[in-house]
Formats: structure tokens, sequence, C-alpha cells
DNA sequence: CTGAAAGCGCTTACAG
DNA sequence: CTGAAAGCGCTTACAG
């Protein structure tokens, strides 16, 4: 590789006047300023971050520690980190603990994820990056596995109790009762709706916003009409048939999950119904499954690639100690329109 | 951030044998260790991994490029990358192009690309990665794209014409083989294929594969038969639609992709005949669609994780001047039965 | 306008 | 067994 000292050389000048020219500082004469460019561009010089970086105490790198990468949210929120740590001149040092895979699929206590995220959380420390982003896999509590350090960190698709943490997720509540308002709009009123596990927040914060939408529309909410599925395509599938073996059948069904919508469709077709002329079928999550059943699916855009530009913004700030005017953020999701939703009116 | 002096301090010894114990070189007095070892546990110290890397000019981090972090094949593959270079220590920096989106999910032509590549290259050099793992987005020839340098590139799901280049990929032809030898297991003799674009490497192999299958089994290659799609779900349902307007309907279909097997199940279904007991589907890819779409479909699955494993791998060994037998390296695929296909016999 | 020198946090011959 | 010193490739007061 080349180096400063070698520029030195070949224009006869010394290391500092190099360096001065390459990073715009200082008087240098006209004459040994374009000399040394012209060096530069020949040799095709590029500098070396590291010893920047260790002089300069400042790596320009952050980290991201992701739960899995296989998960269907990361690529995108890595997609919008990504663009805006570009933007920002900063590198990102990627870690992935493999949660689901190394647990047979399942998600491991907050100890064992402990174990996993501690190393990776050191490696990026003794690699001095100037600020970490956590992305869960769930949106839930983490309190309390990553320790406590003076390194920036935000988390994303998930949070912790303590106030003093950053975290940018999205509205679970704002979606459900935009997806709910959306069906009642289209003359819904008895709506079904099936949630994911009742441990979840996600779940919990959706079902406020269903019921919400309902009551503000002095609509009855019907107990028969929730079923708790555990966001399996499979538990769509029967929560779906106990929706249809009951004496009144909602016209309108909502799946917490994109996963549990495809298994309700399919109960209903099953059922000798079509979706959406006899039944509304809405999910959540937008993932690429949506776009390929039949019928092709109505729900709920994730805004991932915001959630990750947000985190990094905010990380950016803090970094840069700004003021953050605000530490718990929830961005908005979008609805988006297929066909599996039939208007009545 | 605690330093190497600050241990040496507080044990009234020099940094170099603080580094020495650190590091398990030199003669250290079993005392003194001891005593160091109990303050680098106390104050938790953790080396910075910047210093060491300026100092013995190696910094133990690995540069990967992708072209596109959203689409599917990506996450798999950075998933193997990063549990092997786990296992070696290495760290990654991650760099993305997002060639799909910044043009449109077309894919740009190479010069577009060549521009978007070469500031990612240039940013992991100046981060003295010590080799870089290039991800392509389709199987494609991409000679030129990286300038040539003395630090060790590995391609996967891609590859360049100069043959001192390290790449690896997948078997299309064998696995396309693999898949039409299966359906005439079968007992399907009249087998249809929707090829992806034809000027696509992988488009060409698997059709090889699939009049390879054909020949052994003395079967009669019927041009008919093969249509051409783009890869997406709608070219597989109106190229389904033209096969099934011919005299002769095939009694299976292979689509190059799991887009356009979708598509050709739901022309089928709209024709009035059923999936899999009139006419068998099968994919390739093993996206996550092809699990919840109705009936679940039977396809190839690629070793993508191994092949992020594999390229991971080579790249430690050309780094480490072991001596590397081959250059070019093909993975197998896998095949995963699921409802789509029905057995004649 | 230009350069000599110190220093970022480490490692490593080498001397004692 | 232990430590002083040089050096990795840079930047930056400071002196001239």
């Amino acid at each position: 590789m080349v180096k400063i000292k070698d520029i030195a050389d070949k224009a006869n000048v010394s290391i500092a006047t190099v360096s001065n020219v390459i990073n715009n500082r200082g008087r240098v004469g006209e004459e040994t300023r374009k000399k040394i460019l012209k060096i530069i561009d020949e040799v095709n010089y590029q500098p070396n971050e590291i010893a920047k970086s260790l002089k300069l105490n400042k790596t320009n790198d952050i980290g991201v520690i992701v739960e899995d990468i296989s998960v269907f949210n990361a690529p995108e929120i890595i997609n919008g980190i990504h663009a805006a740590a570009e933007e920002k001149g900063l590198s990102i040092l990627l870690t992935n603990m493999g949660l689901f895979k190394k647990n047979g699929n399942q998600y491991p206590e907050i100890s064992k994820c402990k174990e996993l995220a501690l190393p990776l959380f050191n490696q990026l420390v003794s690699n001095q990056v100037e600020g970490i982003i956590y992305i869960g896999i769930h949106s839930r509590d983490i309190t309390g596995l990553i320790p406590d350090s003076k390194i920036p960190i935000v988390y994303t698709y998930c949070y912790t109790k303590n106030e003093n943490d950053y975290s940018v997720n999205y509205d679970d509540e704002g979606a459900s009762y935009q997806i709910t308002k959306y069906l009642i709009n289209k003359g819904h009123t008895q709506i079904g709706l099936i949630s994911g596990l009742i441990n979840s927040v996600s779940s919990y914060a959706r079902f406020q916003g269903y019921q919400k939408a309902l009551s503000e529309q002095m609509l009855m909410f019907n107990p028969q009409f929730v079923k708790t599925g555990d966001w399996q395509y499979e538990s769509g599938y029967r929560m779906t048939q106990d929706l249809l073996n009951q004496e009144n059948i909602p016209t309108a069904i909502i799946a917490m999950n994109d996963l549990m919508a495809a298994g309700a469709i399919q109960a209903i077709k099953d059922n000798g119904r079509q979706v959406p002329n006899d039944i509304a079928v809405v999910g959540f999550d937008n993932r690429e499954l949506s776009s390929y059943i039949s019928p092709r699916l109505t729900t709920m855009s994730l805004p991932l690639e915001e959630m990750g530009k947000k985190a990094m913004e905010i990380l950016d700030q803090i970094r840069n100690k700004y003021p953050v005017n605000q530490k718990k953020y929830r961005l908005g999701c979008q609805l988006v329109e297929r066909d599996s939703v039939y208007s009545l009116e």
C-alpha cells in the first residue's frame, strides 16, 4: 500500500504538507498543492483509515448487532441503516447472533440471548465503533441484554424499559386502528381478529387499535371474534376454522401477520367460501408471500427501511452530541391495498 | 477507554509486560501474571483493535459488497459468511450497492454498476480489509466490475471470465437435471419448462440439465414445451396459459423460479385444472412464498448459506497463503418435496 | 508557506 | 523475568 511518506518523497516535501493538502487545511502553495495532488492521483493513493482512526480517536465505524439476519425484517432495516450511514461517511461492522437458527427456530430466553450478544458487543467495542444499532427479531423487551457502557446504542424492532435508552419501532396500535377502520369504511361491521401470541406487546397493542376503531364507530365488540394464534400459518388456519364454525361468522378477518392471513385464506377456501367476496382477509407485515398468494393480500407494510434510517440518524446525533429531543420513536405503517378485501357497499 | 498503560500503572510494571501476558508470549513471572490478569478482569479491559491493526498491519476485517441486500439471496449468504468469519475471528465490514432500488428494480448496465461499486471498494480498501466477498444479485458475468488489486476477492452468486478469479456458485445444470429426473421418476414424460430470460447463464444451464435428463431417459424433446419467461410471476402465468392452449399439454411444468411457478399454479387453477392432480408444478429457489402458496410448492433449494461459508473459507485460505486447489466452485442444490407434484404411477 | 516532532495504543526485538 | 525504545501511518500544534 502506498502511504503518505511515499507521496512526500516523490514530491520532495514533508508528510505534514501532504497531509495538509489531503485534508485541505493549513496554507499550502498552489504549486506544491498541484504537484502533490497529481502524484496522489497517479499512484491512486487511498488514506489508511486505520491510522487515521488511531490518531484521531475516531473510527467512523458503527456496529450493528442483528438477532437474526435470516428473519424477514433484518435486510430492510440494514438497508436503511446503510443508506443513512453512507450519507454520513460511516462504515458498518455487521454482527449476527443467529438467534433463531441456533435455537431450533425458537426464541431463546433472555439469559441465553445475553450469552450470544455479549461477545459480539465486546468485539464491536474492541473495534472502537462509535455507536451500536441493535436489531431485534420481535418487538420485545430486552432490558439488560446489552451491558451498560458509554457507547451510544439505539434499539430497533425491540426496546428496553430503561427510559434513557433510545429505540425506534413502529406504531402497532395505530396500524391496527388504521386497518380496522379501513375495513369498517368498506362496510364491514363483523370483524374477526386472529392475534399473535398473547405475551407479545405487538399483539396487545394491535388489539387495542382494533378495539379503539370499533368503539369509535360505535360497533359492538364481540369477544367471540377474537382468537389467539401463534404467528404461524397453521394457527391462522385453525383459528379461522373456529371462526367459521361459530354462529356469527365475521365478514372480514384481520390476521396479525401475513403467515396467519395466508392460513386464514386457505381455511376459508377449504370451507367452500371465497376471499374476498364472502370474507375479506387482511394481514400484517407485507412480507414477500403476500404478493403471491391468491388472492393477493391486502396488508400493513412495516416501515422497516425507515426504521433503519431513523436509528442511524439518531445514533449519529448522539454521537455528535446533538441534543436529541426524544428517546422512543414509533414510525407509522402503511396500508397496501391488494385484492383480499371486498367492499360491502 | 482503559488502555494498556492504565493496566501497567496499576500493576507497577511496563506496558511491554502487560502486552506479553495478554498475548501469552515472553517469560513472565507467575506472580506478575496473576496480578495483571486480575486487574484486566477488574477493569474489563478490551484491547484496542485499531491500534493492534496498525501495528501488526492486520485488521482481521473482511469486506463484503452486496449488490442488493433486499434481494432474497443476500441474507442467507451473509449468514454463511458471518458464521465462517466468526470461527476465524474475523469481523465483517458490510457494504450495500442497493442496485435494484437505485435503478427502479431493473438490473443496471455494467458501467453503472461499476460506478456504484467503486466507492464501496475504495472504502473497504481504505479500511484495510484483508479480503472482499462480492455477492451478486444474479448468476452473471461481472468481469471488470471490480478493479484489479492485490487484495484477495471471491465472487459469489456471480462470476468473472478471468480464470484467476475465485467464485462460488451453485450447480444450475445439476439442479435442473435432478429435478427433471425427479419428475420423470414420478412417471412424467411430458414436461414443460418455463425458463428465465434467455440472456441468463442460469437459464441456459438449467435448460441443459433439463435436456440431459430427458435424453438420458430416451424421452423426446418437444420444443413446444419450452417457453421463455422473465422471472416474474406474470410471465409464469402467461407462459402456462400458452402451454395449456396447445394440443399437447404437459403433465408437469418446471418453472425456473418460484415466482413463475406461483404464476403457473394460478394459471392452471384459473384454467379449471388442479395442481398437482392434473398438472404438477415445480419451482426453483425455495423462497419463502413456496411454503405458503397452495399447494405448497416442491422446489430446488439453493445452497445459499453454504455458498457464503465456502466463500469465506476460500478467502481465508488465500489470505493465509494456503494453496487453494480450485478457483471456481459449484455447490449442489437440494430438492425440497412439498405438495405440488403428483406421482403418475 | 513548509517541516520537525510528538503522539494515538499497541507489539516486539533487544538489552539488562 | 522485565523494561526502554522504536515503529505502524497518520494529524496537528508549533516554530521557522
